[in-house]
RNA sequence: CGCGGGGUGGAGCAGUUGGUAGCUCGUCGGGCUCAUAACCCGGAGGCCGCAGGUUCAAGUCCUGUCCCCGCAA
């Protein structure tokens, strides 16, 4: 059968794969357009499109789909039987969900309908959720309120956004190609969402990375993981950008000193007082250094206790 | 050509107005110690990203080039 592939970031690669290794023929890949996200002005292709131009499947960026007439026109030609989405990116008009016979699926990163939207997994690590997982669904127009096809769940553990992103895109793929016969034949499962237990994973702004001391040392733990990917999370030590890629819970006792004071460090991270615990940083990295451990830090940078971030 | 910072012994950093390189850690050897990631003494290890140029002399000035990073998107 026919497919056509949707999808943009890394985590719509490992299905891709997936699929151009079955026995059903990709037909096409729709991407976003390339942008120019590095320094300098480089356009960079999007991992999806590597990957496809890499088995020669033809590849369509439009700036966008809704009211592109030539767009509808081309993804059509392909005449796909299914149309497989995942972190594309964009809302899908009516025309795209209803194009392809046996329909048009999502591969979401959460378990819906917790994390409806455009960053499921970090907000599900932000949250400090245990279990993540990942949903694979019919699309409507409603934003990720489609039946549900299956899910596969995992425990988010000490994982950071990057890693949990990883393993649920890998989980995603297989379930994609586990149901994808049946959802071929018109014989998958539909289940309907509680809309009522829906929540949303709004998207991320840089501003989401400053940390804020006063929340508590596990609060703080999961933030940092959760927003490990984009922006990262920070703070301001002497008035500099100070980024914070990794850090632990430390002593849970009590403490004095006002939240983002150091309170010590040593080669094993540095101690700083949070609203309620003592959060350890390990992995740091300051203006136009490379991130590095805070062993490596202190053997160059000058550090005071009593040094308050924020 | 979006703005900006940087590439110096294994690691992180210094290096003044140009005159052949220092610090902290690590490492090796020795000492102290019941003992130690502690302390003391000593050693090894750098053609200062790469290629040219200016100069009596360049890590330190000029040009080109590669790589890394912060901001902005």
């Amino acid at each position: 059968m026919k497919i056509a592939y949707m999808g943009t970031a890394d985590f719509a690669v490992p299905a891709l794969e997936k699929l151009i290794d079955s026995q059903h023929e990709v037909v096409c890949a729709v991407s976003q357009p390339d942008s120019n996200k590095d320094r300098g002005k480089k356009l960079k292709a999007t991992p999806v499109k590597e990957v496809a131009t890499r088995h020669d499947i033809p590849v369509l960026q439009p700036d966008k789909i809704k009211n592109n007439e030539e767009f509808l026109r081309e993804l059509s030609s392909f005449s796909p039987d299914l149309i497989v989405v995942a972190a594309y990116g964009k809302i899908l008009p009516k025309e795209v969900l209803e194009m392809a016979p046996m329909g048009c699926v999502n591969i979401h990163g959460s378990i819906l309908p917790r994390w409806r939207g455009a960053a499921p997994v970090q907000r599900s690590v932000m949250a400090g959720d245990e279990i993540s997982g990942v949903t694979l669904m019919y699309m409507e127009e409603g934003l990720d309120t489609g039946d549900m096809i299956a899910k596969s769940y995992t425990s988010v553990d000490r994982k950071n956004c990057s890693e949990l992103f990883m393993e649920i895109a890998h989980m995603g793929a297989e379930l994609l190609i586990e149901n994808l016969e049946d959802i071929l034949s018109g014989k998958s499962e539909r289940v309907k969402q509680n809309d009522d237990e829906a929540t949303y994973a709004h998207m991320l702004s840089k501003q989401e990375g400053l940390l804020d001391f006063s929340k508590s040392a596990e609060e703080l733990d999961n933030e940092i993981r959760g927003l490990f990917m984009w922006p990262g999370a920070y703070t301001y030590k002497d008035g500099e950008l100070f980024k914070i890629w990794e850090a632990e819970v430390g002593d849970e006792s009590v403490n004095k000193e006002r939240p983002g004071t150091i309170v010590s460090f040593d080669n094993n991270g540095i101690e700083v007082a949070t609203g309620k615990g003592i959060l350890v940083l390990k992995t740091i990295q300051v203006p136009n250094k490379r991130r590095m451990s805070v062993a490596d830090f202190i053997k160059g940078n000058k550090l005071e206790k009593g040094t308050v971030l924020g």
